[in-house]
DNA sequence: AGCACGCCGACT
DNA sequence: GTCGGCGTGCTC
């Protein structure tokens, strides 16, 4: 008798929390993790293969039969998949949309894939016969190009692009003149082969970090390497890559925006120019990230690069995990699967079987609790590796007594006049973009608000708009109150572009440069402005969080720091360790090489602990302060938290939504449920937005009782209302 | 998420 | 008399 049909359970990206079950004949084991094609109401879907069963608990006559498996692509394995279990598990959210969420988007269409071809060229016979002085003297581009394409060797169009931007039609010419060919070749991950840079010595410190970590190459343990600035993590970091390497393993590197991936990739390719590296980010073109993310799974990349996505890539030879800058919020994704990538990078070695490094100047309170606790081995690495290089001095300008003019205190214009006389460059810190963070009329109190949100819209002078900078919405500037009809609108508090009109009265001798989401998308891109910044093309920059993140100016000598107090009234209570962060991190410019920095911070309040412990550059001070705060107060990382969240066009609708959840919840002990509650911000986009905050002492008693919660959520029915679940958030 | 089915207002 | 509004329910 012929054994039936095994049943393949799929996961769809459905935001439903279940798998389908189709008929699979022919499928075997080997085909678990692979993609496959199937029948789905009236349309066909992408899926993953999750499990083969002999039976399936659904009507059997009901079931489709699978159309097609894939395997044109590596499957899943089924380490990885026990990982995307977990997430889904963890985090509450569908298997099938997690599952989907983890591939690249080209895998999740329902066409094998392609893989992507690229484009090389090559100099003819013809070709190589040229001479540099053949070529136009007034066209320097055709002549480096003809030097760099000499030797003979195809050169994929990124590298020629290195060379000369216009690099296409310059080489379609010489097609055409047949001094080129163009040759098609598998994209490359490695297409500068060089000599590697060599490896710097170590400092003690660095050197026994290394020691320590290389010797749980075998196991999972978790460090937490706590590093100020300029002290080397990156070395060390680059140090565990090759020891890994060595050892015959792959290894993910997690950084946290997309701005820190180029120039890191620069810094791995130097010292592994034969090993192929590959970077995941979203900003990436879909062909592009296909590329990598196979290079990735079939495990021809050795290093993968990138940011929070790249936490789910596949890694057959997975030997080491770090995350850099593990503090950095962009690890948390906030929507659709709500996860931090930091955790998840845990949760997978632990899983595997192999060390993870958590580095940071400022570890979230979270990291250092877990390192106190010993669940993380913590390893500090307390001085800064280049020699003589010293920590920044900061001092506090009291705003109260000594007002600031236009948003500048005396004693920082003076600080920054003595910079520009020695040649050396100042960097102002500034929170927000735009001219100023309002728009006020000072007779009666009316300020400009954005329609769709409860927000105040930012004044862009320049450009005469109102911007909201939570919806994008934008405005024409009003010249009268709509509320008294006085004309005399101010603004009120400084933006970077307010800042950047105050310098340049000043010093207007002086070449500022604005450094900001805004000045960056138009113009120059953020690394060809860094690129002149360390060449010293810029006096004085003006900037946000941007401009604090991890990039060397070797001319910097001096940070101001404008408006950080606003921080210290924040209803939320992760404010304060944001700007410790912050200001930790942006002081950090100042001074790398040989110079020792001047912070410079104007504040209303010189006395707050805060800017204490910062003076001192005492992390663990200010950690241990907050900590006790927070298990005063009940905070996490004492208790652990989750928020439903709700959306609907009318703030009672998202409340009743709430309230319904909150009395189908299941009574548990150990596990406290707040009253619904409007959120901080209470529309946003034209949304009302409402929340519930359930908490526990225990993650484990907080798990069971959301296990226990969805089910009764997905049965509720949420007329209107957009719904979900925020595990470990970020801010309620 | 799609996409259908299904029961109540303004139009050829 | 129909076209179409989006509420509700299902997809293996």
């Amino acid at each position: 008798m012929p054994s039936a049909p095994p049943i393949a359970q799929i996961a769809l990206d459905i935001p439903v929390p279940r798998l389908f079950d189709y008929l699979a004949p022919g499928l075997t084991k080997a085909d678990i993790g692979q993609r496959v094609r199937v029948p789905f109401g009236r349309k066909e879907m992408v899926g993953v293969v999750m499990g083969l069963l002999p039976d399936s608990s659904y009507a059997l006559h009901k079931l489709k039969p699978v159309l097609e498996v894939y395997r044109d692509a590596p499957a899943l394995s089924t380490e990885l998949l026990r990982l995307l279990n977990f997430c889904s598990d963890y985090y509450h959210y569908p298997l099938g949309a997690t599952v989907m969420a983890a591939l690249p988007t080209i895998l999740r269409r329902s066409q094998p894939v392609q893989v992507k071809l690229a484009s090389a060229w090559q100099l003819t016979a013809a070709g190589l016969t040229l001479r540099t002085d053949d070529l136009p003297a007034r066209a320097p581009a055709q002549r480096a190009l003809l030097d760099h394409m000499r030797d003979g060797q195809a050169h994929p169009g990124t590298a020629l692009a290195a060379i000369c931007r216009g690099y296409r039609s310059i080489v379609k010419a010489w097609v055409s003149r047949g001094w080129a060919a163009q040759i098609i070749q598998p994209a490359t991950l490695h297409p500068h082969p060089a000599e590697a840079d060599a490896p710097p010595q170590l400092t003690a410190a660095q050197q026994d970090a290394v020691a320590q970590i290389s010797a749980a190459f075998a196991h999972y343990q978790a460090f937490l390497l706590h590093g100020i600035t300029g002290s080397g993590k990156t070395e060390v970091y680059l140090h565990l890559v090759a020891a890994a390497l060595a050892r015959g393993g792959q290894v993910l590197l997690l950084v946290p925006e997309i701005n820190l991936t180029p120039q890191l990739t620069g810094v791995f390719r130097a010292r592994f120019p034969h090993i192929a590296i590959a970077t995941l980010h979203s900003g990436m073109a879909e062909g592009e990230r296909l590329t990598h993310w196979l290079a990735a799974a079939e495990g021809r990349a050795r290093i993968v690069l990138g940011t929070r996505l790249a936490v789910f890539a596949a890694l057959p030879q997975l030997a080491l995990l770090i995350v850099d800058e593990e503090h950095d919020s962009s690890f948390h994704q906030q929507d659709g699967l709500r996860y931090a990538a930091r955790d998840v990078a845990v949760v997978r070695a632990q899983q595997r079987g192999v060390p993870v490094v958590l580095g940071s100047a400022t570890p979230a309170l979270e990291t250092w609790h877990n390192a106190q606790g010993g669940r993380y081995t913590l390893i500090s690495l307390n001085q800064r590796a280049i020699a003589h290089a010293r920590l920044p001095t900061i001092s506090l300008l009291d705003t109260r007594s000594c007002k600031p003019d236009e948003g500048l205190s005396a004693t920082l214009l003076a600080a920054i006049r003595s910079r520009l006389d020695a040649g050396q460059q100042s960097l102002v810190f500034v929170n927000r973009r735009g001219y100023s963070p309002a728009l006020m009329c000072f007779e009666c109190g009316w300020s400009a608000a954005c329609t769709r949100c409860s927000a105040k819209l930012v004044l862009h002078l320049r450009e005469h708009q109102l911007r909201c900078h939570h919806c994008g919405h934008v405005e024409q500037v009003v010249h009268a109150c709509p509320a008294c009809g006085n004309l005399d609108l101010k603004p009120g508090g400084f933006g970077t572009q307010r800042i950047e009109d105050s310098l340049t009265r000043h010093f207007p001798q002086a070449r500022i440069l604005r450094v900001d989401r805004d000045s960056t998308r138009k113009k120059h891109s953020w690394p060809d402005m860094q690129r002149a910044i360390r060449k010293g093309a810029a006096d004085i920059l003006v900037g946000t969080q941007l401009l604090a993140k991890g990039h060397d100016f070797p001319k910097l000598t001096l940070v101001g720091v404008i408006n950080a107090d606003s921080a210290l009234y924040s209803p939320d209570f992760r404010a304060t360790e944001r700007l410790f962060a912050q200001l930790m991190q942006v002081g950090g410019r100042a001074g790398r090489a040989g110079a020792a920095g001047e912070v410079l911070i104007q504040t209303q309040f010189p006395e707050h602990h805060l800017y204490r412990l910062l003076q001192r550059h005492d992390y663990a001070g200010f950690a241990a302060s907050l900590l006790a705060e927070r298990a005063a107060a009940g905070f996490p990382p004492f208790v652990h938290q989750a928020v439903l969240r709700a959306e609907a066009g009318r703030l009672d609708t998202a409340l009743a939504f709430l309230h319904k959840a909150q009395c189908a919840a299941p009574h548990m002990t150990g596990v406290t449920l707040f009253d619904p509650t409007q959120a901080a911000m209470a529309r946003k986009a034209g949304a009302e937005r409402a929340l519930l905050l359930v908490q526990s002492p225990t993650r484990k008693v907080l798990q069971a009782f959301l296990s226990a919660w969805m089910p009764q959520l997905y049965a509720l029915k949420a007329n209107n209302v957009r719904w979900n679940l925020d595990v470990d958030p970020l801010e309620i």
